[in-house]
RNA sequence: GGGCGGAUAGCUCAGUGGGAGAGCGCCUCCCUUACAAGGAGGAUGUCGUAGGUUCGAAUCCUAUUCCGCCCACCA
């Protein structure tokens, strides 16, 4: 593919047309693929995989416009950079979305049976899968597609099923009968971390128990419909409202059937309620487990359907919710339903389909936490594995503590099968990747295989060595494993960030990253969630289209501060727009007048250079400072900012308007200027092509091909600028900030003194002393900047107000005083009042700082240096004072 | 019940101990041949509230109110 044509830069920047030329020449010159190469310093991402139907929403276009600046940024550094893209085949959020997507087709999942679902899932992913892929194109990802993973793909599947049976040898992978998370509309177990706790005003009912022999006890309950599966009463056996209970039985009412009173101090809390708990281990965890002490029957009255079980007697068949209100009116009848009060407390809901989850005693397998959650403990506590911002490393070590054992069986047809291998004779299991021959317990080839498919956080815990080629020993895996950063949202730091630690340290023996960034989450403007179920969307490709994907990227980026959440604002991308435009214009300006400047490599300006010029050098090398700090720590709207402020109210502002007068200069002179526009202009544009990489190849094409190069070089394969000491000059900057601030005062003497522009006005700058202002440059600098005739403008010696002429209108710079007469025009009432009101302010900040200077605590417990900051400020404000006193009375002399 | 963020200009947000900032919006002037998608100038704030520490607090501490998020089996 040959260069795109680049050669006329029309008047306003068009991003739409830009773009996806630059990414398609990028694509087929292959820059954005990586080879291991061994010895040469790497740098490598892995994206967090998107689920394979998604599509992109507002928070990837923020995580990717990070992905991407972090990549362009180290790969023009001179690292062998990779990011790996790819997508996760979500098995519980795809098989959801399939099943309502066949439902509405009239097709149930049942009737398909496994193979077709499953062949059903295949090919929506086929149908669906890389849209969000494609889409990440638009906003300029620079990733390796032919890398492209998928967590059903072939090798990923294998990586999942050693890993599986590594854990399954070690014994740490056991099957466990016990009460779980299980979703009835799903129709799967759920992990404890895909369940949601929302808080709930719902009722607690106290039931009256009779007590076989006389009396009764009551129990408090949320869920009255599990009192059908109770099979006893606990109390606390140091209580004495119960202890003459103990031993006794309860006629559970509406079952009638006996149940006992029993001791059980774990379960029991004497000060809550009546200190009595009805006992229902097949449907709540902590029951379960007083059933397990106690040795109690289990009775499930609650099926995996949602509905009531035969064992729930004439309810069976019902509604979990409807028989709720059934048994609640049955026990009312009965004159059993003591009170009934409100309720608020936290009901469980299925993250994907919000249905309210149901504990409930099945068989499942359980992959033991304890020594995998300590691996991850230690590398966050010493440090190899480090979070930005560090406080969510605290909240990582916390949910660490106590993990509970990692449900991984799900009751889904989409996923990976668990390599289990059930023989029909014995019932021994065989753990085998492929279908082995014979039951390794007694050789019978009646086996069949499990069932159950893994949670997908179990294949996606191996995503960063995975798509790297483990298990075997590749040699991407050698190059460019550990990853350098991961980056993502804080919702799924247990669910996955974790995950990758332990999962990395256990199978590679090694972090698979040393850094996580965890962006902020990108909200509306009210303050909500940003998501598609909300109406609350936000289509990035919409944005793109719209103000084009350096404008969504540079945004996204400002926004990005230290983690915070993100507002969004659309007015924002606007804005990041217009910064485009300006950066084509300028450049459009320079170019047209560089005439054939070859472009400097580099630039040694000494004190015979003019002081702009050492001025914007200097002023250049302290964004590169910013922008190389500023990034290596994730800080990326400052260095967004400082290249934004520096291109456009540096740059453009006041060099480019200065550069104008010297074109038709002294020869010298001319190309001076002309070498260090083409100079700053390149190193801008590099500096900034990995936070906007379209506009910035786009003008840097034109910009070499105007001076002469050629080949098919891109922008984004150059050296990335960095720092130069030697073009810092801090007496530069501190004489072109007198300039600039003489020039806003003239300005603003004639704005606020009504001067049109075409009227003529002297101009008279008395400095306060010999060597406060650079008088060389006044002249011409401030005459220009201001838009004076150099002979309008006269510098006067230090302190001669005298040779000023009345009446005039007067401003006071820390330098000098600035006079302006407007020939006749001075309204002598107004600037009068303007400058009593510009008095009253000064003497109010005046005597603060005074009355500061006057504290003697202040004096003899401040540091030197602010005593002395603040004595300076006294000085100044006191000169001003003088000066606009001075200039009051010339006033009332003239009148 | 515990924990973590946030509250600063009309809006979206920077600013972690020393003279309150940016962008957008608003007002005035200007089509000066890079850009009117622009330029110049201007107005705008009891920095959530109340205490405290300090010579000095938007910034540190305590309490408190709202908003958001996370964790937690009290029936």
């Amino acid at each position: 593919m040959s260069e795109p044509e680049t050669s006329q830069l029309s008047k306003a920047y068009e991003p739409s047309a830009v773009e996806s030329r630059w990414y398609a020449y990028w694509d087929a010159h292959g820059y954005f693929q990586a080879e291991p190469e061994p010895g040469r310093a790497s740098y490598c991402l892995t994206i967090p995989p998107p689920n394979v139907t998604g599509e992109l929403h507002i928070g990837h276009a923020l995580q990717h416009a990070i992905h991407d600046t972090l990549l362009r940024w180290r790969r023009m550094s001179g690292l062998n950079t990779l990011c790996v893209p790819g997508t996760d085949h979500a098995s519980i959020g795809t098989e959801r979305l399939l099943t309502l997507s066949l439902k509405k087709q009239g097709i149930s999942k049942m009737s398909l049976g496994r193979d077709g679902f499953v062949k059903a899932a295949w090919d929506w992913t086929e149908k669906y899968g890389g849209t969000i892929l494609k889409q990440l194109r638009l906003l300029g990802c620079s990733y390796d597609w032919r890398r492209t993973r998928f967590t059903m793909d072939e090798g990923y599947v294998r990586a999942v099923l050693t890993a599986f049976l590594d854990y399954y040898e070690r014994g740490w992978i056991y099957r466990g009968s016990r009460v779980g998370e299980w979703c009835p509309s799903c129709n799967t177990s759920l992990s404890d971390l895909e369940v949601d706790h929302e808080e709930v005003l719902s009722s607690l009912w106290h039931i009256r128990y009779p007590i076989q022999g006389g009396g009764s006890v009551t129990v408090a309950t949320t869920r009255p419909e599990t009192m059908l599966g109770d099979t006893a009463v606990a109390v606390h056996p140091d209580d004495p409202r119960h202890k003459g209970h103990l031993g006794k039985t309860v006629l559970l009412p509406v079952m009638d059937r006996e149940i006992p009173i029993i001791a059980d101090p774990i379960l029991v809390d004497p000060k809550f309620g009546t200190g009595a708990v009805k006992v229902t281990p097949a449907h709540d965890p902590n029951d379960f487990e007083c059933g397990q002490r106690n040795n109690l029957p289990r009775i499930s009255v609650i099926g995996k359907d949602g509905r009531m079980t035969e064992a729930a007697g004439r309810f069976a068949g019902l509604d979990r919710l409807e028989a709720r209100k059934q048994v609640v009116d049955e026990l009312e009848r009965l004159g059993l339903l003591e009170k009934v009060e409100e309720y608020t407390h936290a009901v469980g809901h299925c993250e994907r389909c919000h249905t309210i989850v149901e504990p409930l005693l099945t068989d499942q397998w359980y992959l033991r936490m304890q020594d995998l959650a300590a691996l991850a403990t230690d590398a966050i506590k010493s440090g190899r594995v480090r979070f930005f911002p560090d406080r969510y490393a605290a909240e990582a070590l916390r949910s660490l503590e106590n993990v509970p054992e990692w449900c991984i069986s799900r009751q889904l047809f989409w996923g990976h099968r668990l390599p289990l291998w059930h023989c029909r004779q014995c019932a021994a299991v065989t753990p085998s990747i492929d279908r082995p021959a014979a039951c390794k317990a007694c050789g019978s080839s009646d086996l069949y295989e499990d069932p159950d498919t893994l949670d997908t956080w179990f294949s996606s815990a191996l995503w960063p060595f995975a798509v790297l080629g483990w298990p075997d020993n590749t040699p991407e895996m050698e190059a460019f494993y550990p990853t350098n950063c991961m980056i993502t949202d804080r919702q799924i730091i247990r669910l996955w960030v974790l995950r990758m630690v332990y999962s990395g340290l256990h199978f590679v023996k090694e972090i698979p990253f040393p850094d996580v960034y965890i962006h902020g989450t990108v909200l509306t403007r009210e303050g909500v969630r940003m998501s598609k179920s909300k109406g609350t969307g936000g289509d990035p490709v919409e944005l793109i289209n719209k103000y084009g994907g350096d404008a969504t990227r540079m945004s996204l980026l400002l926004m990005a501060s230290k983690g915070q959440d993100i507002r969004f604002a659309e007015e924002r991308v606007e804005g990041s727009r217009r910064f485009a435009n300006k950066l084509w214009n300028a450049s459009r300006f320079v170019m047209m007048n560089l005439a054939n400047t070859p472009l400097p490599q580099s630039l040694s300006p000494d004190a015979s250079w003019p002081l702009e010029d050492r001025w914007i050098l200097s002023r250049l090398n302290r964004v590169l400072e910013t922008v190389s700090r500023a990034l290596g720590e994730y800080d990326f709207d400052d260095a967004a900012q400082a290249l934004y402020e520096f291109v456009w109210n540096e740059f453009c502002d006041w060099y480019v308007e200065l550069a104008k007068a010297r074109f038709g200069g002294p020869e010298e002179d001319a190309a001076r200027v002309r070498q260090v526009l083409a100079f700053v202009l390149e190193t801008s544009l590099r500096t900034l092509h990995p936070f906007m990489p379209f506009v910035t190849e786009e003008i840097w094409q034109s910009l070499r091909t105007q001076l002469g190069a050629t080949g098919n070089d891109s922008l984004m394969v150059q050296s990335y600028p960095t720092a130069d000491p030697s073009l810092s000059d801090d007496e530069a900057e501190e004489r072109f900030s007198r300039i600039e601030e003489m020039v806003r005062t003239v300005r603003n003497l004639r704005a606020q003194g009504g001067a049109q522009p075409a009227q003529r006005v002297q101009v008279y700058v008395v400095p306060i002393a010999e060597d406060s202002i650079p008088q060389v440059e006044v002249p011409s600098l401030t005459a220009y900047l201001a838009q004076l005739a150099r002979a309008e403008l006269t510098l006067l010696p230090p302190k001669q107000t005298g040779g000023v002429p009345s009446p005039s209108v007067a401003g006071a710079t820390r330098f000098a005083e600035v006079h302006l007469s407007l020939a006749g025009l001075v309204d002598v009432e107004k600037e009068t009042a303007k400058l009593t009101r510009e008095i009253e302010a000064i003497s109010k900040e005046l005597s603060r700082v005074t009355g500061k200077l006057q504290n003697s605590q202040f004096l003899s417990r401040a540091p030197a240096e602010v005593v002395d900051k603040e004595r300076a400020i006294e000085q100044e404000l006191k000169t001003r004072k003088h000066q606009i006193e001075a200039q009051l009375s010339r006033l009332s002399q003239t009148s």
